[in-house]
DNA sequence: GATGAATGAGTATTCATTCAT
DNA sequence: CATGAATGAATACTCATTCAT
């Protein structure tokens, strides 16, 4: 009878957007963005096709929302205030650290590959093209770009520094590429296999530290 | 002058049919299949929209089309009446044509790429699922599934066999897993790269057979 | 402190329901009846969507609610118990005080304009059209048509009177018209006008007085 | 049997778009610009929805054609290559022109005085404000502008002229406004009349020269 | 074979209005 | 009295596909 409060009304709008976010990754995750109809979304949500637009102003905003909290929550597990040095055991405790949010945030990995599959998505990402034009702005300027800039920069320092201890000749570039390769189709395979076999994930992911520390 | 015979009328109609089949695979690659039009194609293919029902009886027709020509010509490169077995040296010779078609053929694997990323596309193409229902039934049933199934069982067999030369407790197929990590990801970062490093990416397939010959 | 009386909350209702009128009659008056959202004119009114539906119940409704109140306003300046006799100095009095509100209730009259625009609105108003079916029924049976009519009847009247003073063949329909033309157009632009320059408007004014008294 | 010819799709085209920007112009002039749907149009037209897309690319690119149409059709009428200066018969001449064509296409006229009531249009209409914004880019750089402002200005020299042969103390912008007010007034009285009685339409004509030649 | 006009089902989005609290 | 979440019908627009010529 008495009307809701401010905060009620706050816990309802945060829950039903999440809840939204939740089924969109979902589905556009595995049936694509463009496939993914908003009345799709709204169905399985139980909600209506209205209401989406009361929580998200478009599609495309919906998308970039959802990029910016799986990004917001990947950043968070990589300390922020980092010296910009990864020493062994770091850059072990980072490889692990990596693909435990892979197989947590499965969904999300598999919306992003797919999208770095689009032609304009990945000149946006990849170039931090400015002012852009393309059907994705939504993935520009904002804290994917730069997150997975630093996360690079940190492993590519890591292999060049490794250098010294290598006999000369020793072309660091070509260790680098071969561990990104090789983190790149596991992170791949991993985030479109239906099941994952425990036993295999963890044998992979020593194996590359192994590899590559 | 004379009247064409129908030799020459066939011909033409495979030149045009072929001609389409580059434009779209190029679109559908780039653009993406959903967002690439049939009218945009024909443009760009210099043909009425109307004549390209002529060609081909749908949009996911052509898309299926497309791949199986692919394919087709993958599979000729992989001798067919193999013994089904690959000694070392076919190892080797099967990796750097792999890698040779990976470059001649990057815009058919970001297509590739990119419908395995749909959910009911990788669900039929990986399981060989009989029917349909999915959006892309045109992936079902054809020879791409077979020609990768068999690709796949050369490969694992290879690794399988070297653990008799390995120590006791080698498991091959960390090892398989690996393999198939790296060349999947160096696979899809190569076809998706704006412009290909002759110089590494020799590099990188000599380390990639030395790794796992 | 002490709980408001019925009075108080009367007054407090009154007041509320005419800060809406004033801030949708700016709005309508603006950006047009059409373009115009409830969400909007709740919005700049400081209060609540649902509210709205408490006050008015409906949007039409608020519109004709509107309009009934701004005839109303200006039928005020008018005597009432007119005897139906405009004499030459009644006939200045009444120009000047038209023109008076005109300047005074600019809003009104663009939102007036632009209703009158309407086919349906226009042949409710000027054939006081009964019934319905129209978009607009709201300005139906209201007292606005009613007001226009008398309005008009006097101006007509004191023209055909003049016709006594006016050598024969003098038809008071053309000065009439003219009239009509010439006010109606001052109306117009003044009431689209940015800003009004007062000494022209009052010039305009006289030079009307003089030319039709 | 045989394709239809380049002209005779011309012909097609052109016809259909001819039709589809008459029926849509009536709507628009008496309906409103907003209140016309797509489907009334392409259902009045006797066409699909889809079609109208065929031929404009929005409703508001229609809108903006419609407008070019009537403006060129109109701008025809009046001597491009002028000298800049109205004699009084070209200024006869003028009127009359002006309210035949006021006659002729009092379906555009109800639609130009609609727009002309909504804020953003008046601002790029009156200011030719380049760049916009507003909701009626169409309105915008076009033709339109330019020549109502020529109009204009033709007009306002005409009366400051005759400022000569009067006695010191006229104002010219007297008669000027009071001039543009009788013929707005007459303009949009008759745009929206429902029928012209042709008789007071000449007479009022002949007044109106006979008043300010 | 070839054209592009024509269709209609589908898609994102808007907004007046209702309703539980 | 007051809130804003929720609805659903309507709207502009898209696009694969068909069809008359």
């Amino acid at each position: 009878m008495s009307p809701r409060t401010p905060l009620q009304f706050e816990e309802i709008r945060e829950g039903k957007r999440s809840l939204i976010m939740d089924v969109a990754l979902e589905h556009f995750a595995n049936e694509g963005y463009k496939s993914t109809t908003i009345s799709h979304i709204a169905r399985h949500a139980g909600i209506s096709k209205g209401l989406m637009y009361n929580y998200f102003e478009s599609k495309e905003k919906l998308l970039s929302e959802i990029i910016d909290r799986s990004v917001g929550e990947i950043s968070l597990y990589f300390d922020p205030d980092k010296d910009g040095y990864l020493s062994e055991e770091e850059f072990e405790l980072f490889i692990r650290k990596t693909f435990f949010l892979l197989r947590e945030k499965r969904s999300f990995w598999r919306l992003f590959y797919q999208l770095l599959m689009q032609k304009d998505v990945r000149d946006q990402f990849l170039k931090s093209y400015i002012g852009s034009g393309g059907s994705f702005p939504s993935i520009d300027n904002n804290r994917s770009t730069s997150f997975f800039k630093q996360y690079s920069k940190l492993i590519e320092e890591y292999f060049i520094r490794k250098k010294e201890h290598k006999p000369a000749g020793y072309d660091p570039m070509i260790d680098l590429n071969m561990f990104i390769y090789l983190t790149e189709g596991f992170s791949m395979v991993t985030a479109y296999l239906d099941e994952i076999n425990e036993e295999y994930f963890e044998k992979t992911v020593n194996r590359i530290i192994e590899l590559y520390k």
